[in-house]
DNA sequence: CATCGTTGGTACAACGTTGTAAAGGGCCGT
DNA sequence: ACGGCCCTTTACAACGTTGTACCAACGATG
């Protein structure tokens, strides 16, 4: 591998004068650019950005933390991301949780390691108190129960769980379950909020036993979640599912078990990937506006890195109910 | 930051005595150790890697470069590799070429700029000279038509896709179609010659139109392939995409016709993404074994970088066929 | 002709880390 | 008491890059 030194002695220049024209610094006598030029190209120099990065004090990657890039949402969060950051010349580093707590404590702890210029971090079972010893840019995915001096971006999880039960209970639905809770994760408790508003407008009582907990919303669970509710002495006729994965798995159970969506059991999702939209029955599901997000939080996160010192700020992104066959026969 | 320095300072001993204590290095003084480990703790150092890497003449990452995140396969696919690369203390940037020729060459030419010992590549429209120029180690994934000196992994393409076909001509389908040709994509090309052998054995026509190209293996190419199929005179009895996401798109395009699958149509995917399994009908598919394509692929990249000059390594790795409903009634 | 400003180029240090070589100190055996 | 050996620690250089300070040449200006 070719460095400055070696383009030096080829051209015949002091190294300095050959960084200068790899950077288009100052003032470089046309012969000399020649043949640093020429240098250049005969030994097919790259800059080596460790080392260029180590002297500027920047690292040029940023971290994404999340859970796992198997799930739709993800994934297509990721892509997003990556296209945002390339926008910026950042390279994007990602780390997989697996939405347990130590693999997110264990993924913030590295980013102290001088990495990376900043994180995006999509928290699932985190503690408030593990982001105290933070001292890295970092911008958080979603809404939080507590309130930090942290950046964040998400959508208003409790007016879109709200509206997409409301969507359930203007269409005639009576007994409609949720799936998804969890004992920490915060959106699920902001759902599940939304959930209880909504069932309360609508004067519908709230039944524990209509809510299943959910650990990894993956579809599996929810068809297991769906089992558990088809079970009951009296199923629900609808099944608002805090995320598509789960929704999917639902679907399946109840396909399974012979009834039919929407007239049977209507099911509504959450976060809009592809896969619920080409389902059978197509899923009905809270479309967040990912690439909002995505923009958001590395626009986000840039402005920290050039002023740690700016007041912190809280994105809030549009959402929609995309209505689909599951709920609308 | 605390550096090396910092903690030296507050011990009052050398900056290399701390290295050493970092590092777990040679003979250090257990009165000595004591007091750089409370250095360590009060200034809560962490070590600059990007330093480190510099002076150890290595990177600690290594790039994956996919066509998109967005589709399924990559996406689980690049969850493995993380999770194996993470073994080998790598860490992983991932890098989108949206499948573009120029997307990938962009993607390789970066890489000469040593932010990464080497990378993991899954081209579609490389040409082989673009390969020609790259000094990295690399491990490429998928066959390719044309042998190269550079490490492989990937399964049999034309068999799995003789297999698949295999299984809808004993079936008693007798016009299959295919969904995923492409002028420049390598595995299109290994896919549509199993296809073909399959016909070919069971002494079948081939027929040209009913070989349906895609450009981009997502979902609406799939549905709209599937459209042109069914407008034909004579409309196939079944459909070999070649990866899931075709075929949820022709399963989606097949229901909204009022198709029954398998009973009027059959289909069979590639790459068993969980989304075929739970889709309804659920998908008969390929499926190769992933997490040994990503262990394998981070495997065989650790011994390139360690021995440069090793011989070249083919690895094939199994796959099986994964028979559900949208074959078999 | 002395002075000055502009233009072009260089040497050096530094970013934070670690390998190398060498030096300091204690203890042993003679 | 002395050389030799081990344990322990340190200074220095280096990885490849860039900012700072400085130097040299030159033409223009007074």
């Amino acid at each position: 591998m070719a460095t400055l030194k070696d383009v030096a002695a080829l051209a015949g220049v002091s190294v300095k004068t050959v960084s200068n024209v790899v950077n288009g610094h100052a003032f470089v006598k046309a012969e000399n650019r020649r043949r640093v030029e020429e240098a250049l190209a005969a030994t097919g120099y790259r800059p080596n950005l460790g080392a260029r990065n180590l002297r500027r004090g920047r690292t040029g990657f940023v971290a994404l933390v999340l859970p796992e890039l198997g799930i739709p949402y993800f994934s297509e969060l990721a892509g997003l991301v990556l296209r945002a950051a390339q926008a910026h010349e950042w390279n994007v580093l990602i780390e997989q949780t697996l939405g347990t707590r130590e693999g997110e404590r264990a993924a913030l702890a590295s980013l102290g390691t001088h990495l990376v210029d900043g994180a995006v971090v999509s928290p699932e079972a985190l503690l408030e108190g593990d982001f105290a010893e933070l001292s890295l840019p970092v911008v958080m995915l979603g809404e939080h129960t507590v309130d930090l001096p942290i950046d964040r971006v998400g959508i208003d999880n409790v007016r879109a769980a709200e509206e997409a039960v409301g969507h359930l209970v203007s269409s005639g639905r009576r007994r409609i379950a949720a799936i998804g809770a969890h004992p920490a994760r915060g959106t699920a408790a902001l759902r599940l909020q939304g959930y209880r508003a909504a069932l309360a407008a609508a004067g519908l009582p709230f039944d524990e036993s209509l809510v299943a907990t959910a650990l990894h919303y993956h579809r599996a669970e929810g068809a297991a979640a769906m089992e558990a509710l088809l079970a009951l002495p009296e199923p629900p006729d609808a099944v608002f599912c805090f995320n598509d994965l789960l929704a999917v798995g639902a679907l399946r159970t109840a396909s399974a078990h012979g009834l039919r969506v929407p007239e049977d059991v209507a099911v509504v999702g959450f976060d809009n990937t592809e896969e619920g939209a080409y389902h059978r029955p197509s899923l009905t599901t809270v479309a967040p506006d990912k690439a909002a997000i995505a923009d958001a939080a590395v626009t986000l996160l840039r402005h920290r890195v050039e002023d740690p010192d700016r007041p912190h700020e809280q994105v809030q992104t549009p959402f929609t109910l995309e209505i689909r066959e599951s709920t609308a026969g």
